[in-house]
DNA sequence: TCACTAATGCGACGGCTGTTGCATTAAGAT
DNA sequence: ATCTTAATGCAACAGCCGTCGCATTAGTGA
């Protein structure tokens, strides 16, 4: 993210017309999803021509992947409560919201994501990124000696988020703000337990 | 499944137009993945009309929808090893299998579930029984003593397999077998220590 | 064997999607 | 102010998708 956007002519106009594209685009599938997502609905929303969407952003999948990259918070990082429990049941709140919103953009760029391969990327390269950052609480702990060093930190935040996922998207199944606190928790106790060693 | 095909004549041909129909979709499948599954390419490879496919299985999602339920193994139930850690490992390793094979039918399904609602429910439907299946694993755990009463079986089976699916349909990074074995047994020592339970 | 009719084959159509060539507008430089 | 040219607007087009009305084929029962 934050690619220097080095347009040969980045002036007013253009910048316009991106914004009330992607507005457009936030709007569109707020009300119809993302099967209702199409390139004719966000031009006549945003009152830009159909050619322009298509030449500067190809795909739907694309206005999808380009309002990922735009609503990107740079400055993410998981919350530090002082335990690795209380880190990781702040962090499966966090999946749990943005999974379980209606609606949820999550979702629609899960969907683009089986679509292209583009979109794919974009995802895999966002959670790539967001998991790196969420291993730090694991890192912390083991600083704290809350954890033994011989942990794998990435696998722990795996074992917490990976249920929420699971439920909610591929299972499509109801997943209370309980249980997805109980998965942190199930997580954190694993790790203290020394279960989670790359070497175990 | 076993939805007694009460058709008002299943006679002959019918059957064989659906059995060319199936298999014409699974060879598009394997040679063009998901994405190149459409219903012209099916009615020209079957030798039967379009307009047919589109009569009987309405969309690409229903082809897929009918061969899933065509190729179900009505008759499965996870392995008995003998321990609860043995047998969460042979189902990861299922899992596992499922989810690399390349093609992968289960990937195509699942990306499938995305557009169409009826893909959906195939799909979601498909798992809850497999899960409630899976249960047994934890059941005869219970049983043998293995694992307290208080244990969720439902929750012991998810979290050995989301890491899988997680992993491998969603981050779309690869897993190692070793790795699916480490999630099941992580699982395993989880449920044994009583962190597993639903009032703990 | 013969009628009955469900299932399939056939051709054509309307709608939507994405592309292309050309005209027009407006940002940036002199 | 004027020029240059990137970015956008515009209209028309080809291709694909799904549907419809009607003709034909082939199970099913008499």
């Amino acid at each position: 993210m934050t690619t220097g956007e080095r347009a040969s002519r980045p002036g007013g106009r253009t910048a316009r017309v991106r914004s009330d594209v992607l507005a457009a685009v936030e709007a569109e599938l707020a009300e119809h999803g993302y099967d209702g997502l199409t390139v004719d609905a966000v031009a006549a929303r945003s009152g830009v021509h159909r050619t322009t969407v298509y030449r500067r952003w190809k795909t739907v999948a694309g206005l999808l992947v380009d309002l990922l990259q735009a609503g990107l918070d740079d400055s993410w990082e998981p919350a530090d409560t002082g335990t690795l429990e209380g880190d990781l049941v702040a962090l499966n709140r966090e999946v749990h919201e943005a999974l379980t919103a209606r609606p949820s953009v999550t979702q629609a760029v899960i969907a683009a994501s089986f679509r292209t391969p583009e979109a794919a990327d974009a995802l895999t390269a966002f959670w790539v990124d967001r998991y790196r950052r969420s291993a730090d609480v694991v890192r912390r702990a083991v600083v704290r000696g809350e954890v033994d060093e011989s942990i794998d930190p990435h696998e722990v935040v795996m074992t917490a988020t990976a249920p929420l996922y699971h439920q909610l998207v591929l299972l499509r199944q109801p997943l209370s703000e309980a249980a997805a606190d109980r998965y942190a928790r199930a997580a954190a106790a694993s790790a203290r337990s020394g279960l989670g060693s790359t070497h175990a």
